[in-house]
DNA sequence: TTTAAATATGCAAAGTCTTGCAAGTAAGAA
DNA sequence: TTCTTACTTGCAAGACTTTGCATATTTAAA
């Protein structure tokens, strides 16, 4: 049954659609209660065209749904379990930060990722 | 506390290493056993470069552990946790196909992320 | 030594995402 | 109606990933 080859195509394009920091933020943002796109652009800081962007390919996804009111848009997650799975993601990575420099994976990385003078940070140590 | 922020984009960092089919499959695999590259290239039939560059992402990430024996190189995750979360997103990815059709999120995706004459892959009709 | 096997790396071409900004639509206020 | 608020969409530029292929490296076998 090649049908774990579906499964982990279908499952990468779900990770993609969550593998953005501005996105995992408004999962978890909705986690809490249903808001209006200003509501989510004013705590996420970001501008509202680019919040309206990431909402609507989480929604081409059916991650989360949209109500109308007035002249609002309210979103609210359409699947509180996959936003549980996310955030028990985030503990995992809590326990990482700290313990390992963020900088030096992102230095490791650049040795795949086609390497550039990214000014990011002090590297130096932590690097095996 | 905006280290909601930082954690959110190490949390999206971690994931988008995961977020490819070929390194799913990767990692399911090694969750049985530990295998060494020509092996896992032969498993997941994949030309061997490409199964070697995947693993020395998931490396930079410490997702996986080298180990050489001879002249072989053994793989294995060394993170059975994250492991073990990823699989089970793919538990809940598994209810979702057969739910709705592959071809319509692929479709929907479009929308946003420029689109395309994808003329991707056999669809089969399971939609709704 | 020479050769072959098993991997890792480097590079360029192609493809996909992300971002900013301008323009479009819907609904309520004046 | 006309204006304003709250969003959504379209588009082009730039950044990042993925892929294929050639080459290097390491270890064992002849």
């Amino acid at each position: 049954m090649p049908n774990r080859q579906v499964i982990a195509k279908e499952l990468a394009d779900i990770l993609k659609v969550i593998a953005h920091p501005d996105r995992i933020r408004l999962v978890e943002e909705l986690r809490a209660s249903e808001m209006d796109v200003n509501s989510l652009a004013a705590a996420l800081e970001l501008p509202g065209a680019r919040v309206s962007q990431h909402l609507s390919l989480l929604r081409a996804h059916r991650l989360v749904d949209e109500r109308r009111e007035g002249r609002r848009h309210v979103y609210r997650l359409s699947q509180p379990e996959l936003a549980a799975w996310i955030v028990s993601g985030v503990d995992f990575v809590e326990g990482r930060i700290g313990e390992i420099s963020r900088s030096s994976i992102t230095d490791a990385k650049r040795l795949w990722a086609g390497e550039k003078s990214d000014s990011d940070s002090s590297k130096g140590a932590t690097g095996a």
